[in-house]
DNA sequence: CTGAATATGTGCGTACCGCACATATTCAGT
DNA sequence: ACTGAATATGTGCGGTACGCACATATTCAG
């Protein structure tokens, strides 16, 4: 009978994703998965297509409509892949800054909720949060969807199982 | 320093809304903020179109063809409201029981990502949450849109402050 | 009784995304 | 080497979700 703490859950990570959202659109002036996009290219550069659709979760079209805007707005490049079909994605100098402004909006956002717990209740969160994703089934639980807005900077010891290798 | 437990939350919220969002356009085909209306609807029945627009923070046209869309999917009635400008938004025996289908999609989705957590850490998280969300501002952080997609059915001991009076 | 405030509805445009289809490249098997 | 399958990308088309500007109807304050 967890469905009281679920439901804490589930209202604590709408407001969370309300506030990351918010302040996403407010940088990048895009809403949907195009933020995470943005995030998802600069952690592996010449990231192809394809693994960006499987990443963000959405529709081969969708994927590549989703790159025009970027590309549209100067925040990414197409360039030629090694495989002659594959186009890889490079983010521009601006989507370099673009993603970096992103990332701190999401982290400040985020830290300014956890700012009216006590350093020992906020450890005692994080110990939790972290036991939490770890035991997760990954099979099912992709990992690089999971963590396709976070930043690696910030991020020391990855809850995520099996998050080691770039691929 | 909060931002290596900031980039855990985010991820974590990330994750549950992703499922939270994936079983409710199973349950009603819809996105957006149309569950959240049909829940905020049957929160409190004859709520007019402009308190659901706030609640929701869409624009007023958006919040119209929202209602459409649950008119026309046979999901809530427009009835005329006390006041002769007002409209009063009821839920139909439909729209009820997709209401009812996507709280319990809800609970059970997030709940699943409980089973992880062993009794007593599940109730250590949840006095953090509670803490968390109780000493919030609430004067920016709007009590009920946090609580928009809430079961009051399984939410004994409300945190969002404020919560008792129904306006 | 007149103007302001409130509440709703509409025309129009846009962002975001999926389905079906077309095209180009690589790979496996005979 | 050649043919079909698999892989990767792009496009036509449509639908959903939403905002801005405007129009309309009702209520309220002076």
């Amino acid at each position: 009978m967890n469905n009281g703490i679920a439901n804490l859950l589930g209202a604590l990570s709408l407001t969370v994703m309300d506030r990351i959202e918010q302040g996403a659109r407010e940088v990048v002036g895009r809403g949907g998965e195009t933020p995470a996009a943005l995030i998802v290219i600069g952690y592996g550069e010449g990231k192809t297509n394809d693994k960006l659709r499987r990443i963000l979760g959405l529709s081969h079209s969708g994927t590549v409509r989703l790159v025009d805007r970027l590309v549209s707005d100067d925040l990414v490049e197409r360039r030629p892949g090694k495989d002659g079909r594959e186009v890889a994605l490079y983010l521009t100098a601006k989507g370099a800054a673009a993603r970096k402004d992103l990332l701190a909006s999401r982290i400040s956002t985020v830290a300014s909720l956890l700012d009216v717990l006590s350093p020992a209740e906020a450890k005692r969160l994080e110990m939790l949060m972290h036991a939490l994703l770890t035991r997760q089934d990954t099979s099912e639980m992709d990992r690089f969807t999971i963590c396709r807005m976070c930043d690696v900077k910030v991020c020391t010891n990855c809850p995520v199982p099996t998050n080691q290798g770039k691929r």
